[in-house]
DNA sequence: CTGAAAGCGCTTACAG
DNA sequence: CTGAAAGCGCTTACAG
């Protein structure tokens, strides 16, 4: 039974009622750092929910110096890769307890700054920066605060702070390496429109892979930009006839480029995706992808968070099997 | 240039600095609520920029009783839908310059309470609820402990919290009567597995609007659900001419299960989603839908939030005309 | 095992 | 226009 709603029910509250001392209600509440006889913890425990308390973390965050959040900065939770790389950030920051912030930097440098700034200013206890393509360390701003930070899918590798992606080179080489069963000798590969962050890398890794044989297309990152990409260059016959996309936006652009030009996928072009979000699987056709191990991503850069001597390992992205790039499945 | 990272910088040692008290460095940070003299102000700021004084929005919060944090609990930002929801309501806060505390719920009831439980002790200014199919009235919570609360999406009707939602019911009847144009007279409905939420009411306003003729399906809300269903009637040719999806998960499924199972899309079966989330554009064939206004729902719901003597108006989901239906574009 | 009290970093009446 | 001081609701040495 709760009192009235005026006032919010306080520790003190609870100890009158329990006729002991703050402390001791603070000793139950918190489960220490002192042992409390029984006989008082029970007495401390009725007053407590008889009052309907609830501690006000605020005033425990300010003496304690611990929150119990961790901001988020992401890119752009419209696009599906990073809302299900949150959703894992969430759920992996829930398993310790944790409380998260989280906002959207879009793709620009500045709003990305102004949010940590805000974050820290909010006291978080750490800080997981999941950029798209921003240059600058802004990393740097926690660490000279003394807040922990790691990046996530994306981040400057020379900086001291640990940066959480998958193993993309290895990703590349398994699908050109696939398209070649299928027979195609050359394989193409659509980047973003520059060579920033992990998509750089990407295009870098398919180079090596690819050899001289490959043409490179370049389109935006959303679905859209790809799908006029390939409308343009199916007006002239122009559409390679084996492709890797940077991003599953961009391989959905380009299946609906197809459908759309009467180019059937994968006979007309076969496609292999790098991202592999949760969904990929259910395209028309189906898309194969190397699958972004999200969840794995998510609870390393997590526990990297609470424990920095842990181990940076690349999470291998598997290739998987679908119908976009000619297999009968 | 800031100090050593060692002790952060307070107030005090700004109005030590500047040779005042902390409560006119107070009155300069925060613009008021005294004015202060434009001599006294310049040294001030210029303290406050020597010593890279950030201000303890945690220390502000337990003073003022304003932390400038809202909570959003969401159904599930794995889901395209209500990761786009997130972001808008995020940049909604950004407005007002709230930051934003987002917890996922999954389709728990007992972890929806548990996640509003931790946003009341986190002391939220506020609290969004992005149920999916939630039966109880968890903002009860946030208003036994006077914290304004909003629904968005869906939520209890009868309750005393508003309920911020589209005009699903007019959507409805918008897709119906365009597929008879197409010549359709039946319209056969997509449901989810019980009649709960916005996809229950969904299906009442389409069981009025198609009468007796149409039939009525059920799946799953995950692509891969409603891609088995697809597959299975399709086994025995009983997949009917044209469909309405509640949301654009299913139809994505309904899409990939009647690419797999050779049926043509719109020819074969003709359908409409009711979600519209923004990419829904770059299926193949492209999506006709009712594009659901989440951008007006979640500045909406913030406003709201600030103002809850605002007027509650169901925004409108226009028809989105695309492929799938049997349009030209 | 328990209580009285200081202090976290702010905001804001209260005097001057 | 400015300063000295109380107090937000906790946690935690310090005594007993």
């Amino acid at each position: 039974m709760s009192t009235s709603a005026s006032r919010p029910v306080t520790l003190a509250d609870v100890a009158r009622r329990a006729g002991t001392s703050t402390a001791v209600v603070s000793y139950v509440i918190n489960d220490g750092p002192r042992p409390v006889a029984a006989a008082t913890r029970e007495r401390v425990l009725a007053a407590a929910a008889e009052l309907g308390y609830r501690p006000n973390r605020i005033a425990r965050a300010l003496r304690s110096r611990v929150t119990g959040v961790v901001g988020l900065v992401l890119a752009d939770a419209l696009n599906p890769y990073f809302g299900a790389l949150a959703r894992y950030v969430e759920q992996g920051l829930a398993g310790h307890g944790r409380l998260m912030l989280m906002g959207n930097a879009g793709y620009c440098a500045e709003r990305q700054r102004q949010l940590v700034e805000r974050f820290l200013a909010a006291q978080v206890d750490g800080l997981l920066i999941t950029s798209a393509d921003a240059g600058d360390d802004t990393a740097a701003m926690a660490r000279a605060a003394g807040v922990p930070a790691v990046y996530l899918h994306n981040g400057p590798a020379s900086g001291q702070t640990p940066v959480v992606a998958a193993d993309n080179e290895h990703a590349v080489e398994e699908a050109v390496a696939h398209l070649r069963a299928h027979g195609h000798h050359d394989v193409a590969f659509l980047a973003g429109p520059h060579d920033l962050g992990p998509v750089g890398r990407r295009r870098e890794s398919w180079q090596a892979a690819a050899g001289a044989g490959g043409t490179l297309l370049r389109s935006g990152y959303s679905r859209a930009e790809a799908d006029a990409l390939i409308r343009r260059l199916a007006a002239t016959d122009a559409v390679p006839r084996a492709l890797i996309a940077a991003t599953d936006e961009q391989a959905i652009g380009v299946l609906s480029g197809a459908s759309a030009a009467g180019l059937p996928v994968p006979d007309g072009v076969a496609v292999v995706s790098l991202d592999g979000t949760p969904d990929s699987a259910h395209t028309a056709p189906s898309l194969t992808v190397t699958g972004q191990p999200l969840e794995s991503m998510a609870r390393q850069a997590v526990d990297l968070l609470f424990d920095p001597t842990g181990p940076v390992t690349a999470p291998h992205a598997p290739l998987i099997v679908r119908r976009s790039c000619g297999c009968e499945t």
